[in-house]
DNA sequence: CGACGCATTGACAGGGCTCAATTTAAGTGG
DNA sequence: CCACTTAAATTGAGCCCTGTCAATGCGTCG
């Protein structure tokens, strides 16, 4: 965990120089959110595929009739809507902006000129889908297998990774998440995420500030969620 | 859902021709399988990506203590241990063959080589990992939003689409699978997998014989899996 | 024919979802 | 800065779905 809250390996113009990139980033319409704006919502269909440079975005899939699944938190250097670069295709999430957010955006055609061009684009898209892919089949088993305590432990510290800061001996996730949210990720009900994470304020794992979560003790929360 | 059973649109050597596709083959080293040999084992260090030519796998990943995650059935044209492309990975999954089956297998080095010789196979790839992508962010969502029969349904249908064969006016899923199986391909039971298709044979939706599930009325089902 | 694996069916219990009622916090306008 | 409004969070109680355990039935194969 580094100061920086961009700690991912997932950067699309990862391997590119300063020149290539800035050809690419050209070539890009650069669109700007404000907090809660929709960037793009699930069934439209999708025409661009977007590189988050500012801020950080929430990719969430809605299921008829209420219930939503919270896919992931995306920052600086993640893509998403990569489905875009294929024929005909909708936006199976809704990317929501959470705080200000900056993103670049590149229409199917041009981002086939650009792949071609920078074969490197299309393997770091790979790269990227392959992760996740991974990380999704990790918590569909862990969904089925593991009780609902663990996976919101599992959630917190997987969100953490993704997006935490260190301040401290502490770790604070710097974006608010509702209980409702977090529940959504983890595929649960508000009341459930509610009660955890009041047991673990007593504990003293966790302490919940102005809307943001921060982990008091990450080694309790990695325990308790590899075995209970 | 046509004749044969080699319904996917993720073929890896989609879009090349005939000279290199053979080009291709020649540096691959191929495995026969017999029925329920496994080709390679979740945990292992991942160094080949396999192409299936003839036959069926099963990826599975397991969780420690028991259950498993039927994560999919791969027939021919269908590439898996993709993720064997990046650096230093494990295979996050087993694979298995269902019957007999024949596999064509690149290392890392080979695969590098020949995807920046066919820019093609690269793209082919991301293609596959994002259909998967979307197929499993959905049954993640399914698996938290909805009741197990409806799941159930649900699997069954995929199960048909991807492997299913025509047999006069029902659909046949040709290869054996075992209530533990599909249960573990849903997220639920054995038992509940058993009384759902016993309720369902009454009916007359579905029949089991010699192992293999025959649905009997696919529209029903659709019906059944969209809405309870 | 016996044995083994797989499937079926019943009974039971418990995790966690649902619904409802409060409490707390956040946001707003005077 | 405070009263007011509204949203989010907490907590309790009850119940239902479905997982668990156990017993039995069935088919297949040596």
């Amino acid at each position: 965990m580094e100061e920086n809250n961009n700690n991912t390996n997932n950067d699309f113009l990862r391997g590119l120089s300063r020149e290539e990139r800035a050809e690419i980033m050209k070539c890009g319409t650069a669109v700007d959110l404000k907090r809660g704006a929709v960037l793009f919502r699930q069934g439209e269909p999708a025409t661009r595929t977007f590189l988050v440079l500012e801020g950080r975005l929430k990719l969430a899939k809605l299921h008829e009739e209420g219930k939503e699944f919270l896919v992931r938190y995306i920052g600086p250097g993640e893509l998403t809507s990569m489905i875009a670069v294929l024929q005909n295709r909708e936006y199976p999430v809704t990317a929501t902006a959470v705080g200000a957010t900056l993103v670049a955006g590149w229409d199917r055609k041009r981002m086939m000129e650009l792949m071609s061009e920078y074969p490197e684009l299309t393997f770091n898209m790979l790269h990227h889908a392959l992760e996740r892919l991974e990380e999704l089949q990790s918590r569909y088993l862990e969904l089925h297998a593991e009780q609902v305590e663990q996976r919101v432990a599992r959630s917190l510290l997987r969100i953490m990774r993704q997006s935490g800061r260190k301040s401290g001996d502490e770790i604070v996730i710097d974006f608010p998440i509702s209980r409702q949210e977090l529940a959504d990720y983890t595929g649960t009900t508000l009341y459930t995420v509610s009660r955890t994470l009041s047991a673990w304020e007593k504990k003293g794992w966790v302490r919940s500030q102005s809307g943001r979560i921060i982990i008091v003790d990450p080694h309790a929360l990695v325990l308790f969620s590899e075995k209970i």
